[in-house]
This record gives structure tokens, sequence and C-alpha cells, in this order.
RNA sequence: UCCCCGAUAGCUCAAUCGGUAGAGCGAGCGGCUGUUAACCGCUAGGUUGCUGGUUCAAGUCCAGCUCGGGGAGCCA
């Protein structure tokens, strides 16, 4: 069996006889007593055309009813294609139906245009166009590059738990993850009641659930960043990331917005906001560049059909060089431009969280390359976030880019125990849930910053993809976790 | 969660003021053709998302629900 990709990359030689394996597109017979077969087999953009002659032994009984999404092996004389749109094409010896198609009336992937939201409904047969082949493959593609260009760097992978304890996560809702009996959760002891008469205490509604009859003992959750946990790691390893599915309980109903969803999260040592700029840029260039050159065919349909700006957008990406500036810096910018008249619907003012129409003015319109942002105030983001001399920012940093606004966002970490106490307390936080985290900072801590990137939101980007329910397989959302 | 819009054949959509449910594509059959968004003819295909209401009469009007889309918020 050959894949497609190999015979249209020339690797088999013209005259030698392949065979192929995949699924029927399109049929097209001609009476002169032969059939046009178009299969794909998913391993490139492009299909391969079957010429079936009419004396092949199933030719009637068989070929001639092949529909879309019926499964095939082919097998004959790989020859220069006498017809224009391919290059290649298969003169059939023998073609083997490995699988019909029950009911080709009812068959949802028809050979057509269809729109992305009845896909949806049909995600399980969904991979067999164009498009989500296509989307499946960039994916692919840049997920490869994330672990190739950290491992080229010497960083760990590290595979930081799913199910987590913290409550204190601090990015959103959570899911819980529990083994107690809904209909019937346990509840604490009434205040002096004897704790061991569990089996006849007066189950009270009101009274909390008593979590430590739960699994883990305690309340657990399903992750919403793997940051805290990978910072342990990269304080005994230097260089590590974490790239693995995250879950947001978040009511969010948008394009942008999944509850279940991957993460990227790099974690560098003895290394500060600067060298984890350096880092995002070097890293974002090396997996685009990885894209234009692995999955061009899949690229060109992008821009042929979804968005004709992705390919030039992506290509400039590598190219440009991003612009490093203050938080301070960008909102005299954006004063400026006020003055001059450009209107925003947001007032700028220092202090606020930019709005999406800020970023993207600064990234689009005042100097067209992507833009690392740095140096925030210390009210609008994490406690986690190292506070600068000024005592009024903190070394975060987000990168954004033209034609979406953040793509990534970072900072780097407070690593002064009495800092980051000042800063739990602060912000009204329990320090004691924090111990382990705190004790980083105790045993032998160290500079370091690390940044997080959302993959799907990444392959939106490079695809020009407008929804993110159609940039991962099996999207789950709120009040969808169908198939 | 809030605001707006939508749900009619396998798919994409139409149906005037409330008055017999339509087309294209797809599918089946036939014709024609080194075809490739093929083309021509014929045929089949419908509980108009669900529940209730108004009416002589509801795809159409009203209420509730379900699902979907766009925007906002939250964020990655």
């Amino acid at each position: 069996m050959t894949p497609i990709t190999d015979i249209l990359a020339g690797k088999a030689a013209v005259d030698s006889t392949v065979t192929i394996c995949g699924w029927v597109r399109t049929r097209r017979d001609s009476k002169a007593g032969f059939s046009f077969i178009t299969v794909h087999d998913g391993s490139c953009f492009d299909a391969l055309q079957v010429v079936a002659p009419g004396n092949l032994a199933n030719y009637q009984t068989e070929v001639l009813h092949l529909t879309a999404g019926c499964s095939v092996s082919a097998t004959g004389k790989l020859v220069r294609s006498q017809g224009k749109g391919q290059s290649y094409e298969i003169q059939a010896d023998s073609i083997q139906v490995v699988g019909m198609v029950d009911d080709p009336d009812s068959y949802p992937i028809q050979p057509k245009q269809h729109s992305f939201e009845y896909l949806r409904t049909v995600a399980h047969l969904r991979p067999r166009t164009n498009t989500f082949g296509a989307v499946t493959r960039v994916r692919n593609c840049l997920a490869q590059a994330v672990h190739r260009f950290f491992h080229e760097r010497g960083f760990c992978w590290i595979h930081t738990p799913i199910i987590t304890a913290s409550d204190c996560e601090g990015a959103g809702k959570m899911f819980r993850v529990s083994t107690l009996d809904l209909a019937n959760l346990p509840r604490k002891s009434p205040a002096g009641a004897p704790s061991s008469d569990q089996r006849s205490e007066i189950k009270d509604q009101r009274l909390p659930v008593d979590f430590a009859q739960d699994f883990f003992g305690k309340e657990s959750f399903l992750t919403v960043s793997g940051q805290l946990n990978v910072e342990c790691y990269c304080l005994a390893l230097s260089k590590v990331y974490t790239f693995g599915p995250t879950f947001r309980a978040e009511n969010s109903n948008t394009t942008r917005h999944l509850a279940e969803f991957w993460m990227i999260e790099p974690e560098i040592a003895f290394a500060d906001l600067a060298a984890d700029a350096d880092l995002a840029e070097a890293f974002l260039k090396y997996i685009f560049q990885a894209l234009l050159t692995e999955r061009a065919d899949d690229m060109k349909f992008f821009a042929q059909r979804i968005d004709k700006d992705c390919l030039a957008r992506v290509e400039k990406f590598v190219s440009a060089s991003f612009e490093r500036m203050t938080y301070t810096d960008a909102i005299k910018h954006l004063e400026a431009a006020v003055a001059k008249g450009r209107q925003f619907e947001f007032p700028v003012k220092w202090g606020m969280d930019m709005q999406s129409e800020h970023e993207r003015y600064l990234t689009e319109e005042l100097v067209g390359r992507p833009v690392v942002v740095m140096n925030y105030p210390k009210q609008i983001k994490a406690f986690y976030m190292r506070l600068n001399e000024d005592e009024k920012t903190v070394a975060a940093m987000d990168v954004l880019a033209p034609g979406i606004g953040e793509i990534i966002g970072g900072s780097q970490r407070e690593e002064r125990l009495e800092v980051l106490d000042r800063r739990l307390d602060e912000m009204g936080m329990n320090k004691q849930s924090y111990n382990w985290y705190r004790d980083l900072r105790r045993y032998g801590t160290v500079p370091h910053a690390g940044f997080g990137l959302g993959f799907e939101r990444t392959i939106l980007y490079a695809t020009g993809m407008q929804n993110i329910r159609d940039v991962i397989p099996f999207p789950r959302t709120p009040g969808n976790a169908e198939f």
C-alpha cells in the first residue's frame, strides 16, 4: 500500500504497479466503458484519480455503484494523467471494495459544500472532508513542531496532572471530579455530634458536603492550567513545558472558547521577562515556519477557500521581528492616537485592561508587526507575576499579533517569598493552600518565567478558520459533549 | 449568563396578506462524454425542531421549550 502523498511527491516510479487504499470522493462514468474514481486517504490534501476500466470483474456489480464514502483498495499502473486537473492517476488492474455505503442517499458527507454548523452534527464523519482533513493535518503539524522546538532546545515535557485538588488555580470555573452519589451526598456532622456516628446521622441538606468521603478525600477538579505544577519541575530541570488538555467550566458561547482545549506552557529557570519574550518569539516563528514548510498543500487550500490572507499573514509573521514596548508606552501610544482623532469604543487610561480593539490598534495600525507588551499594572494581573521595582507594575507580557490580538500571555514569576506572601495577602488569598508553591521560594528559589499559548487559537490564526469548534476533533462546549 | 437572529426534502435554501409544500445539489434509473463543481431527461424523497394556543384554515400569528448561529462578558 502506498500513501497518496508519496505518489504525488514522485516517490513511486511511473509505470510501476502501486496499491492505494482510501475512501471514494466522487465517481464519474464514461459510457465509453470506464469510470473515474477520486480516492482520498488523508495523507495529503489532494486525492488521486483511479481509472477503472470496464473489464474489471466487479465493474458492473460494484464499481458502478461506488458513491462518496465507500472504502476501496485499488491496484494498478501509475501513469501520467491524460486529463487535466491531476498529475498522476492509476490505471486500475483491480479495485477491491472494502466497505460500501449502506444508503448513499443519506450519507452525510456529499461531494458539495456543507456548512460548518451542519458538519459539527456529523463530527464522526467530517474528517473525510477537504477542510477537516486539512485542519487535522495542520493541527498535527503544529503539535509535532511544538514538541520538536522544545526537544531541540533541551526542554523536558512535563505531564502535569489532569486532576487537581487545588481549588486555587484561579483561572476560571472548574469541573468537579467526584465519585460521590449525587442523589445521596454525605454531609458533615453537625457541630457537637459524635463524628463516629455516621450511619445514624440525619442527612441535612443544609450541612456542607463531606468531601472527606470522596475518592481523593478532598474536593477535586479538572485542571485549568498546568503552570503551578510545571513551576516545580522548572526549579529542578531548568527548561520544561506542558502540552495537554485543559478544562474550563465557564458558560462561554463564543467562537473562541471550548470547555476542553489544549494549552502549551513552557517555563524557564534563571530567566527574566526579556528571556521569556525571546523564547515566545522564537517559538511562534518555529512552529509557523514548520507549517509553511510541511503543509504547503493545506495552507494553499485555506488561502483559496477559507481566508485569502492566512498564508501571507503566517509568512509575514515568520519573517518579522517582534516590537517590544512597555504597557505604559502602549498607553501613551493609544492616548496619542486618541488625540489625533482615533476612535475607540472603550476609553484609554493607564491601569485599564486593554480591550481587543486597543491590542489590534497597536499591532495592526501602529507597528504592523507582532508586538510584545510588557510590565502591566499589578491590579489587572495574577498574584504569581513578579512585582517590578516601581511597585505598581508586574513583569507580565502579552504577545499581540496582527489579525488576532493577544496570542500569548506570560510573565516572570515572583520568586521572592515575602513579596509573594504580600501579594497573596493583598488579593485576599489563602496562603495555607499555596504552601507547596511557596516552598519553591523557600528552598533554592531562582528567577523564572513562562507563558501560555492556547493551541486551538493558534490553529485559528494560522488557518483563518472562524470557529474554534472546527479546529478540534470533537469540541466540548456548554450543552454539547456529543461523540 | 445577557442581547439579536434562525430551525422547511439527505444538504443549501424559497414559499407574497394566514389559503393545495417548491427549486438547486445529492440519490436511483436512462442518455451522452478522458471525466474532474461534468452535462441532458425521468423518478423517488416532507409529522415544516418540540409542546400548547388563536383561527373555518398555521411553514406563516402568539406563548413556552430544545437546538444552532452572530455579538457581548469571561478568558486561552
